[in-house]
DNA sequence: ATATCTGCAAAGACTTTGCATGAGA
DNA sequence: TCTCATGCAAAGTCTTTGCAGATAT
């Protein structure tokens, strides 16, 4: 059973102890590449970095650390719409925080932004306080993704699809 | 070649023939489930709705059509998280319109709400204005999605995860 | 000391593809 | 008639699971 979880600073081991969780070598590797990436890395994304590193994690350890991530609430999960999960820690990452993204439905290209979001918090604070007494949701998040055709496929359309 | 295409009413028939494809009994039939589902069937759902009706038709052509649906922008195509795609139809779907999607992380069931629209339209308003001059972006479309705990899964979490 | 974690291999789930047959215009 | 659509079976991807050995605390 679980100890109890004081709140405590964020540091990732407490976190990680909170539920239960050892913090492990392959647990911190994940992270340390979460925290370096900028971008939206897949599960096979992360396992290429870590295996730089440490050639013998497997794939099956950095899916298994992902959920937990996102179970913890440490880490989005995202899907673009490319068949693959993409990551992304909750806050920290880099040093970009609350963003939203932009995909391009034909290169499946990702852009962050970050404009607009104190237009947003006031969209979004009414939203989440509605909803919530409306519905009897517990709100813990959301999602606003834009969809498009990003500048170079409006050129050149199909010529430079990612997937 | 596709034949020319003009605009036209957007009578499903001739939003086919506008890609140069036919409309057959297989297509209708999905369109036919698609416009009576208040939901989000994901592509086996209406596979076996499809069934009822017309037995030889195949998942394959479920897949197929909803492909194309999504790509004449007829149809939206949504992961909630549960491991499926799911399908709506871009408009006229039963009677809702424009709305989004609240859903439980534990049961994954989704409740469509339609509030706060006017609201919405006002940010997403600027938002894609500024986004799409700001990126260079064709902006076609927007996801918002609110995550939490419903109701029910407040009382006895964990008890009724749909999957 | 022992409950948790890990890696491997295998299984699972959803979706896509190849190809010969069938159907719309 | 001739191109496009369909169904079946097989293949493909991403993700999850089972289990014996390794590890954190």
């Amino acid at each position: 059973m679980p100890r109890a979880c004081r709140g405590g600073p964020p540091w990732l081991h407490d976190k990680f102890r909170c539920g239960g969780h050892r913090m492990t070598i392959p647990r911190q590797a994940v992270l340390d590449v979460l925290s370096q990436s900028s971008g939206h890395p897949s599960a096979e994304d992360i396992f290429l970095e870590v295996h730089k590193v440490y050639p013998d994690i497997g794939l099956t350890t950095v899916y298994r650390t992902l959920e937990l991530l996102v179970q913890m609430g440490l880490a989005f999960k995202f899907d673009f719409g490319d068949g693959r999960a993409r990551y992304e820690l909750t806050e920290g990452s880099k040093d970009v925080n609350h963003h939203h993204h932009l995909v391009c439905k034909n290169c499946k290209r990702v852009i962050d932004y970050t404009d607009f979001v104190d237009d947003e918090i006031e969209f979004l604070k009414r939203a989440e306080k509605g909803l919530s007494e409306k519905f009897n949701f517990n709100i813990t998040g959301h999602v606003i993704m834009f969809y498009g055709i990003c500048e170079s496929c409006q050129r050149g359309t199909k010529l430079n699809p990612i997937k």
